[in-house]
DNA sequence: GTACTTGCAAATAATTTGCAAATAT
DNA sequence: ATATTTGCAAATTATTTGCAAGTAC
């Protein structure tokens, strides 16, 4: 049971010289399958799913070789910021609904007067930027909606 | 020895009630006196030299209780998310330097096109939006011209 | 067959908590 | 005077590492 996104990981995790196992298939599974971010614990915790005998150990092990291979990226909150989410190739932005945690990945933002003019005001050689933005995504907007009604 | 801005951060800290004890002047003022981002170890470290009995404790609690006050931000990087920088009130971002952990805040940022934009192609109701950016500070640039006329 | 990968248990690191003594107001 | 705050030591949590056994290629 490997989506598109799942076959697509496993062909960088072989392509970096990895060898696909059992428990590296599962958790490559429960992240491509996922929308949304996921901590280590919670990745274990959908692999074991799969995979019953899958360690702990081998989920960090494993979420480091991604990280590494560029495959997966690490999703910042003001709160927990040791989440992981699937990374498309290219500059990407994230949009994270902040009831569900699910992740939107986007690109084309533009921010270059924004940065040429900081530039300029500090004389601070500009080199990365990253935009984070969250929100409330469309289908908790409905249960919202569904839940208001109700009270 | 406080600076203006650890005058203001102790104001904040009595204004939520809480009392301004050696301890906590020695964590003020040295969040105040820095412009680097500082992790709760570095924190100590440097109260350590003002006010010698202060516990590590002690800072873990008193930057709990400056976030909470909104008097200091948390600072996340792709690697370190967890140090503290002085927050200026109002929607702010910041500027960090990846040679010397400065941090530069600035306001002004115009991404409401952006947003809309977003808004429009995904549904989501965007709440809140988070940019940074990190690259060279002037005084690092200089100093790395430096290093390079020796090299 | 061999080098890589595994899970476990133990080690390490980061953070939080309970509590009796100290202290700011 | 009194409620808050302290440092310490212990507890908790998150992450990493050593290693012998197992496995993908």
């Amino acid at each position: 049971m490997s989506t598109l996104e799942g076959i697509e990981l496993a062909r960088q995790l072989k392509a970096g010289g990895h060898k696909l196992t059992r428990q590296r298939r599962a958790v490559l599974d429960v992240i491509a399958a996922s929308n949304a971010r996921l901590d280590p614990a919670e990745v274990y915790t959908k692999a074991k799913l799969v995979c019953p005998q899958v360690g702990l150990t081998t989920v960090y092990r494993t979420l480091e070789i991604l990280y590494v291979l560029g495959a997966v990226k690490r999703v910042h909150l003001e709160d927990g910021c040791h989440s992981y989410a699937l990374a498309s190739g290219g500059h990407r932005h994230y949009l994270i609904c902040s009831r569900c945690d699910s992740v939107i990945e986007f690109s084309g933002c533009d921010l270059s007067a924004v940065l040429d003019d900081l530039s300029d005001r500090t004389g601070f050689r500009i080199e990365n930027h990253w935009l984070q933005l969250s929100g409330i995504c469309p289908a908790c907007q409905r249960q919202m909606n569904i839940q208001s009604r109700v009270d």
